[in-house]
DNA sequence: TTCAGCCGATGACATTTGTCATATCGGGGG
DNA sequence: CCCCCGATATGACAAATGTCATCGGCTGAA
């Protein structure tokens, strides 16, 4: 019997997620939880045997969880589910010793398999997304360009960011100059959405 | 027996959907789809009962799926299926003459109890995302300055969002400028995130 | 009919951004 | 030790953006 920890904001589709699995014999849900540290508070309590974790969840976010329960529960084995497939979502999942990658796209009859592979070991990486990751490319700007691309999601002026990162004005402008002429976009804010959908930010 | 069509596009979580009320007594889910279009071909030939449609589908989304329906399939109630809450979908989703309405943080245990509630002819209103849209005040853009400010989020400069429209480029920067005022944002950026916010884009 | 409000446009102007050259400072690699 | 690169800054300039006044056409409500 692979004991399972279900980790999903939704409570919707949590509730439909243990439905689904609970026709499964061999497995068995052990625990629900909400957001990231939940989950992790209830692995370190149950030990179960392969957790599924939603990216998407409020407070701490699933891969954050997964990165934690590398230490605080080592032996519980993890899936991932993800709704968007940012690439970068994947590598990180894979640096922290993720074992099983599906987006929501994939068919619903496949997880209980997927899950009692992982449970023996082995990985699963959904193929659609595997192929966007081998796309992705190192990013190519440095931490403070980061942090000054970051700081400007959301619309900020060039004032308020310099602000925010007690730089000067002229500093951030040259920042987001060289992030939008590495990224090759039309400006700023199109540079935010790139890097996001690069996973970078 | 309630016979009913699901739409959602996760295949993941429509499984999940299917897995969950397949076990309860009296309802039968008789087609599934993974876009809105799907769905109302299939309402058209299928004739269900009730229909389950989430909001957020590629190509058609679930409110316009809706909206379709009341002419095509008139006897079929419809649920619809939220992730996030933005107020004003609830708002469309009256106006399309929908009879239930949940989000997706409802608990998975009352969704059978909601369609079967909405199949005799009652609504079904989520209490939590009512007093959201209670609190939702209207939308202080036209028509063309919500045109305009769509067609500027992810971050095109004036003179693109200009030739999609058909405008002239002095139009396009009165018209972000009008939303940028009204919304009293820093500019246009802030704006269409402020405007996504409120859910009037 | 008159008036208000939206649509679309133009021109002028101030401000914000994006770009570039250039400078100093520190750390790391060859 | 020297050189390069990243972090930080300044100044200058061009381009994009935001704001405002104003115009004419159209439509729906009073």
């Amino acid at each position: 019997m692979i004991r399972l920890l279900l980790a999903e904001d939704h409570h919707l589709v949590r509730g439909a997620f243990v439905a689904l699995l609970g026709t499964e014999p061999g497995i068995e849900v052990v625990g629900e939880a909400g957001r990231g540290d939940e989950a992790v508070r209830l692995a370190a309590e149950l030990r179960p045997d392969v957790a599924v974790l939603d990216i998407d969840m409020p407070v701490m976010d699933g891969l954050e969880a997964a990165e934690r329960l590398a230490t605080v529960a080592p032996a519980c084995r993890i899936v991932i589910v993800t709704g968007h497939g940012r690439p970068g979502y994947l590598r990180r999942a894979m640096e922290a010793g993720v074992r099983g990658f599906v987006g929501k796209e994939h068919p619903a009859t496949a997880l209980a398999k997927i899950i009692r592979q992982v449970h023996e070991g082995r990985r699963y990486i959904d193929p659609e997304l595997a192929a966007d990751a081998l796309a992705l490319r190192e990013c190519p700007l440095t931490p403070r360009e980061l942090d000054t691309l970051r700081a400007a999601a959301g619309g900020a002026p060039v004032s308020r960011i310099a602000r925010a990162l007690g730089l000067s004005e002229g500093t951030v402008r040259n920042y987001l100059s060289a992030a939008v002429t590495k990224l090759a976009a039309d400006n700023r804010h199109a540079a935010v959405r790139h890097a996001k959908d690069m996973g970078w930010l």
